[in-house]
RNA sequence: GUGGGUGUAGCUCAGCAGGUAGAGCACCUGGUUGUGGUCCAGGAAGUCGCGGGUUCAAGUCCCGUCACUCACCCCA
């Protein structure tokens, strides 16, 4: 008989590394609650349409890596392959811009890239995301990079660095852009760069190759040549970052896989992680309102990877939702015994307490070793003789000490052993 | 899409030069007729990824195939 694989490319968490996932994505998320972002719950998949048009027709992510389908109705429909323009569709289509600015947001999900997979790279990806949309504010550019920097932070992440650089705008970068694919067509360079050139020459910029590297080194960057406003922007963001406290490096050549950003761009580097080391990345996207059919409206998000946050962790050996499953152990012996715990068991849990229990014959020792392994403070056996005299046996597993509670009075003893330990 | 590496027990891996399948961890049972962690004894668990070939004999050599993995590319 054939078995089943989950699909490629496609990681799964179960316990116990699993607790360190929802830790992650946790803290991330609590990072963006504290500076105001409010959950929005999106489609996992959208019109293609919208991709193409709000992410690029010409990116990399539109043209080969999307999962695109027909769905029943003969609706080309694509799995989402990032936030942002789901995002900001939602916005337009719920007016959410129609009231005070900036509209601040969070999300969180799987994401989707039909692409070879590696090490830190999932067809099926897991994203926490904010966007701050409608206000051009310099300082609100620096919150969001702030708001990803105290996520990592607060996971006590230390490994890793804070890129920055600006794009330019409309008005700047296409004329930037002609002067590099100029530069880069006096190079020397193999067919599958030059053509890299025409699409995307920043992309040059930041080939890993020695040879290439040597050769473009002269080359202009865009922010020598943005214009005024966008220095501006840009020397304000910087200032602001130096007050929220945020530690950054200036890299020119950075590259983003998106046609939509603008002026501010960020990533957030891991060192450590093999080849894929953006642990997080986003930047201000002026012109997307306008070119889904919104308002004239800026905004500014991230995305963070949460599969790579947490190998991250991994590999600078924090400690990660090791909490443990419960807090008490219920050791029946007997039939009657297992009615009584049961019933015990229920009202501490409706108390708020962890509470698992031997079940299946295991017999008192394997038992008591399930308690062990539970990571548990407490074991509640109860067996005929207590049944007797009406009592229960409480057994601290951290001291070995054991005591004897009444079994009227047992959730209510339980409750105050494990405060007062 | 293009390269490299690896597929042996649930997990991590050993298996030398072809000769009837191993260890550690985890799991189960017992040593303790009502008590875990340590220790001891035992047990269960593998069509050696799959298919073909060479050979008296293949986990081991050859070919194919699939899967996983790392890197290019790209990105979270």
């Amino acid at each position: 008989m054939s078995t089943f694989n989950a699909p490629k490319g496609i990681p799964e968490y179960y316990p116990p590394s699993s607790a360190g996932f929802v830790a992650v994505r946790s803290a991330l998320i609590d990072s963006a609650r504290r500076a105001g972002y409010g959950y929005i719950e999106l489609p996992i998949f959208e019109d293609t349409a919208l991709f193409a048009r709000g992410v690029g027709e010409s990116t990399d992510v539109v043209t080969k890596e999307m999962y695109t389908f027909d769905d029943r109705g003969g609706r080309s429909v694509s799995l989402r392959p990032e936030g942002t323009a789901g995002v900001t569709r939602s916005v337009i289509e719920h007016g959410l811009d129609r009231g005070q600015l900036p509209v601040k947001l969070y999300y969180t999900g799987p994401f989707f890239r039909y692409e070879r997979p590696q090490a830190g790279r999932y067809r099926q990806l897991q994203q926490v995301g904010i966007e701050a949309i409608g206000i051009d504010d310099p300082a609100l550019d620096a919150e969001v990079i702030s708001v990803a920097d105290q996520g990592f932070r607060s996971l006590g992440l230390t490994g890793y660095r804070v890129e920055i650089t600006s794009l330019g705008d409309r008005d700047c970068r296409p004329a930037y852009r002609a002067r590099l694919q100029e530069f880069l067509s006096a190079l020397p360079l193999d067919e599958q760069t030059r053509h890299r050139a025409e699409i995307n020459p920043l992309r040059v910029l930041d080939d890993k190759r020695a040879e290439v590297r040597a050769l473009v080194e002269d080359a202009p960057l865009m922010v020598d040549h943005i214009c005024e406003r966008c220095a501006d922007h840009y020397a304000a963001m910087k200032a602001a970052l130096d007050d929220f406290g945020v530690k950054y490096t200036e890299n020119p050549r950075m590259v983003r896989g998106l046609d939509y950003y603008t002026k501010t761009t960020f990533e957030f580097v891991h060192d450590g992680l093999g080849a894929q080391s953006g642990i997080g990345g986003g930047g201000r996207y002026d012109g997307l309102m306008a070119e889904l059919g919104g308002q004239e409206l800026g905004g500014i998000g991230f995305g963070l990877g949460v599969d790579r946050t947490l190998l991250a962790a991994e590999v600078e050996g924090i400690p990660i939702g090791e909490t443990a499953r419960c807090e008490v152990y219920c050791v029946p012996i007997g039939a009657e015994a297992k009615r009584r715990l049961v019933s015990i068991a229920g009202r501490l849990r409706a108390a708020g307490t962890r509470v698992d229990m031997a079940y299946g014959d295991r017999g008192l020792k394997g038992a008591m070793k399930a308690a062990d392994r539970s990571g548990a403070q407490l074991a509640l056996v109860l067996g005929d003789r207590d049944l007797e005299s009406g009592t229960a046996a409480l057994k601290d597993l951290t001291s070995s000490e054991q005591s004897t509670v009444g079994l009227d009075s047992a959730v209510e003893e339980v409750l105050r052993a494990l405060d007062g330990g």
